[in-house]
DNA sequence: CATGAATGAGATTTCATTCAT
DNA sequence: GATGAATGAAATCTCATTCAT
């Protein structure tokens, strides 16, 4: 099943950089060191793939987030566990660099609206809502909170610019967001 | 001269909500009223079309922006002026919806290399990184200033949903940016 | 009336280097500071204007040779007057460029079936039929000279290179075409 | 493997009738019993297309040169091998007739600049130069070689008529050619 | 599991032609 | 006489998808 994580990494690559319409599934199919018509035997469809890539990436953002979390002990503050969730997805973004980009770019094309691209999409949307319900007090999140975490992430996902990122920045990317959204 | 405006309409809504490379010129011409031969009387070639849309929506917003900041008075505070070039911002993305829509969608999809496209976008981000240098009091932009614009940005320009908008909550969405990004 | 001259230029220079389904009648107007419309007021159509272009340099050469046949003197001896027109003929090839090569080029392209086309070339081919065979002292052309005023244009003709041509060459050539068909 | 053959054959057929400008790919592919899209499994580009059977010809041509070469036995005049090879490249003008009238249709026709044409036009032509250089006793050829080679290959690649060509004419044009040239 | 082959739909672009002004 | 504008047809090429082997 190695073939399977190899097509999975080369579309999120693709997507990443070109699109969803943007990306051929014959480059894909290269990338993984197969020819077009193998990659039928993994996924039906070309959104059946993207879904997968994008199930991938929300799945490992949210190990991070959680992994980090846990890290601040038993009682954290929720400035504390929104802080942290902070340098967890800004991590993802900027270090696993082809499947966090794919999630950015991909995520509110119209083109991908095939069943599981909103799914995700909202999954982990919904989760940065509580977090940011949380961070404030409250038990549910308010129009207010879901209002910012649209920001939050808007803002996150901006740091990745059109090219190859310096890493060296990243602690310093992460120190801004904090600044402007983990301490109100 | 009209139908060359009319174009420019139709293209800008298809860029917005299906991107550069999920836009079809059959369909742009439809929404203008042409064949699809038609256009290439007034733009040789899609990404020429493309770069009339960006040019118009960066022009429109600037024009805003030096409208809003006019208002202010004689000698405004930078911050009261970052604040008003949000303002205005956010009014241009979600009134005129289609062509701020556009420019967001567009602007950093690696398709769209053509010539005007980047240029359009360097502009207006050049103008924001201003705006950032002069609310802190900074004669010429820092890398600071330069991280902070492309958070603002990012984090404004996520408040476009992937549906129709609801001006109702304009206000309380430019009070939050202020929020979190106008009183540093 | 120089406008129609102009175009007939323009043509040929674009038919002689591009053929005939190779030229674009927007170039042609172009070359004669033209708007594409405007050919059209000139020239009803495609074919029309390459039978135009034909005619002209059919002229052109048939003139040519009875210049030179002339000059040879009252009584020529038949040999004689077959030299002079290859003399003739190469000199309108290679001097008058490009209507020389527009024929050549065009004469035997299938596209241009169009009404005219054939018409000016079998005109020409007859002239060459009948001088081959007055140089034999045939009255009436026959099978032979038929093949061998084929193999004399075939020849000829392919004198004109796919570039610019040096006329300083163009006397040996001459020289070299009378060596194999006008001694024999 | 026999589809690629078909392609070849059809496109010779297309190019030599058409010429290069009119010879449409959903033509060449209905000639091989596909559809247009199909094409492009065994051929990238037109240019590619042109080039391959541009290829075959060259080769096709000049093994029957060399075949018929080979027969004169041991040590044959130079005048004997350039009547072999005039009669070989007659034969397969005529004979395999697409093929053969796909070279000279196109060979100099400006739009097929691509790669390999240029390359193969000029491959045929120095085997021809060589062959009238030793058939003057010149080691290498010279000027005069050169001129002679083209005003040769002019004159026998006249004989394809414009419509299909009769075979029974077909040993009076050779005999006609090597009249011309070979006894020089 | 993987590939070669084919296909239908659709993309952008070019072009000859027409016509009102 | 010339131009701007529009159009229908056709061109090359790309792509997701299917299927027999």
């Amino acid at each position: 099943m190695r073939t399977r994580e190899r097509i999975i990494d080369s579309a999120a690559r693709e997507f990443a950089w070109r699109g969803y319409d943007g990306t051929s599934l014959r480059h894909v199919a290269a990338g993984a060191g197969l020819k077009l018509g193998s990659l039928y035997f993994h996924f039906a469809t070309k959104d059946e793939l993207l879904a997968e890539v994008l199930r991938g990436a929300v799945e490992l953002a949210t190990a991070r987030i959680d992994e980090a979390v846990a890290e601040l002990g038993p009682t954290p503050s929720g400035s504390d566990v929104l802080s942290a969730a902070i340098g967890a997805h800004l991590h993802v973004l900027h270090e696993s660099y082809d499947i966090g980009a794919a999630v950015v770019r991909v995520i509110d094309q119209p083109a991908a609206d095939a069943s599981g691209v909103l799914d995700q999409s909202r999954r982990y949307f919904d989760t940065w809502r509580h977090l940011v319900a949380v961070s404030r007090g409250n038990a549910n999140p308010t129009d207010g909170d879901r209002l910012t975490a649209i920001l939050l992430l808007g803002a996150m996902n901006a740091t990745l610019g059109r090219r190859q990122p310096d890493t060296s920045n990243l602690e310093s990317i992460i120190a801004a967001v904090r600044h402007h959204f983990a301490l109100s």
